[in-house]
DNA sequence: GTGAAAGCGCTAACAA
DNA sequence: TTGTTAGCGCTTTCAC
């Protein structure tokens, strides 16, 4: 059986209270007590039962994590990598639930997070959360960060890029190039507001330049981007071809890495016979035979600011709950668009 | 202030045993006091508190799972996947951490999960474990699974592919297409078992065939694959050539990718050239200019048969503690070896 | 500086 | 079928 703080006590002949103002070091307390104290939790090799703690002090150091979507390995791993170091120096730990787009499982994890106690809540949403699930974050006063989407539902604190911007800085690129007309592939969440705020960015730009642009919306019923815009793709290939199509804009590097098979596969040269622009800069995109031209976002940061802001919340109710922080996203000229 | 059970009870004029067995549907109860209950229930939005429900019970539902590489985006990601969809139909909620390679960060995490009550855990050990976190898992009894690769200091479960076999699958059929000289590029894990055997079974073959080989290990700090094979494969350029290598074994497809960049900066066209075979079957394979010859391994299974393995041993103490479930690797054929 | 006692929210003997 | 009571392991008020 597992010690207790009880033998901890007994062994150094004090009372619970005194044991347990030893092993939190706390102030009035013998320094002589409270080394006796901790030698002899050291000895039984006592640790605190955290599921106790928690209940009673009403605070449970974890916080949920919620993705909608583990297939982008590279992108959620980096985010994840970001929150985790930023909380685990902070004694928090972490449970992770994917939702996998899934409204239900989505407000799941969230009651289940909920009944767990967590202390707060990082989320990228689904595409439209449910009225249920947005009800029970309202009413259980859980501080809650989106990161990369959000919903547009409700209220909430958000950290992400500015995806209107990532829009145009590759279209501008793109324009700059002398692109005239370019197919936008929008993947399977085209539907995400990240996606269609790059997408608007874009647009944007190719009003004002007077540049012809179409997009490409799949009806592909893969998850997995790289398959979904494979396919896509390869249903657009006539029309990439009457439009007289020389850019390719896709809207994550996934996307653009199913796009450039069906391009490659049908004589495409990528950088050669066809620009091919990407989002996100994931970190195959140096690697690839032609490397990948596309628009960065700063994932890990992403994922450490959205942790800091939590972590603010939590530990003050009272500060304002509209906070957006917003990064850049930044263009990385590789050789996709023809320019080393 | 969220209700609890005692408020239930309350509503629904019955005492809080009552409410707990209504709540969670145990035998002797009537069905009319049920109803009215579960109706309380409702009404004030109760959720039961898993804290105290775990504590009281001695169970969390909760298991810990510890990564030592997230940079692996897709391979990790798959596994996690396979473990939350397994686990989460049956009411269990994951904890994850990361150890980053750092046999300090690992202890941390399995005493912190450990605090937390974890009903087991699984985990990628670092290559050394800590002799104290061994002695923490040995002395808690928390049931264990080792996914991907094990610790050589400890008695275990584990679940993994036959590295051994998907080295010499991987050297079988570099022989067959008729190579003679070929370079292995280990990677920044060439100390793992899962590398390590995998390098055996290729050189298995390649003594029985009379094969010249030669690993590339690299001296680079970077902990990213493919930055490490990329710097390493430069650094061996020359090798390459006086020893007239016309194959490059990758012990992962990141690792190929990172070697792939090198070597078409050297001017070598992958697949005529020379031939490259990578390790895994991450998802990025099929869509790379030169698709990757590889040897998959099934990572979401991978991730589903620790889960199920762990199950096990929590619901029956007295499962032996041995049990290896080894599945098998798979040659995936593509182009990047020449053949299509 | 130390300890007694109450209680966080739940479950489970046992008794009625 | 229902309720009383004790207790999981911890923290915290209050009194000494």
């Amino acid at each position: 059986m597992k010690p207790t703080l009880l033998d901890v006590a007994e062994l150094a002949k004090v009372s619970r209270t005194t044991a347990c103002r030893a092993m939190n070091n706390e102030g009035r307390i013998d320094e002589e007590t409270r080394k006796r104290v901790l030698e002899a939790a050291k000895s039984l090799n006592y640790q605190p039962n955290r599921l106790a703690q928690s209940l009673r002090v009403k605070q449970s150091f974890v916080i949920g994590v919620i993705f909608s979507n583990l297939f982008a390995g590279h992108f959620y791993s980096e985010i994840f990598r970001g929150i985790e170091e930023y909380t685990s120096g902070q004694n928090y730990n972490l449970i992770l639930g994917c939702s996998d787009g899934s409204v239900e499982k989505e407000t799941e994890l969230i009651e289940s997070f909920q009944a767990r106690q967590v202390d707060g809540l990082i989320m990228t949403p689904t595409n439209h959360m449910s009225a249920e699930a947005i009800e029970i974050l309202e009413k259980s006063r859980i501080p809650v960060v989106f990161i990369d989407r959000c919903s547009t539902d409700y209220e909430h604190d958000y950290v992400g890029t500015d995806n209107l911007l990532g829009g145009k800085l590759a279209a501008d690129y793109l324009k700059k190039l002398g692109h005239q007309n370019v197919a936008v592939c929008m993947g399977p969440d085209g539907e995400t507001m990240s996606v269609t705020d790059r997408l608007r960015g874009a647009v944007q730009v190719f009003e004002k330049e007077q540049m012809h642009y179409f997009t490409i919306t799949g009806k592909s019923k893969a998850r997995n981007s790289k398959e979904f815009s494979y396919e896509a793709m390869l249903e657009a290939m006539d029309t990439l071809e009457s439009k007289k199509v020389t850019a390719v804009m896709a809207m994550s590097d996934s996307v653009a890495l199913g796009a450039s098979r069906a391009l490659i596969e049908h004589g495409y040269r990528i950088g050669k016979d066809i620009a091919l622009i990407g989002y996100n800069n994931d970190d195959f995109c140096p690697y690839l035979t032609v490397p990948l031209t596309t628009v960065g976002q700063p994932k890990y940061e992403l994922g450490e600011r959205a942790a800091e802001l939590l972590l603010n919340k939590i530990r003050d109710k009272m500060s304002k709950s509209n906070t957006k922080i917003i990064l850049q996203p930044k263009l990385m000229i590789r050789q996709s668009c023809g320019e080393s």
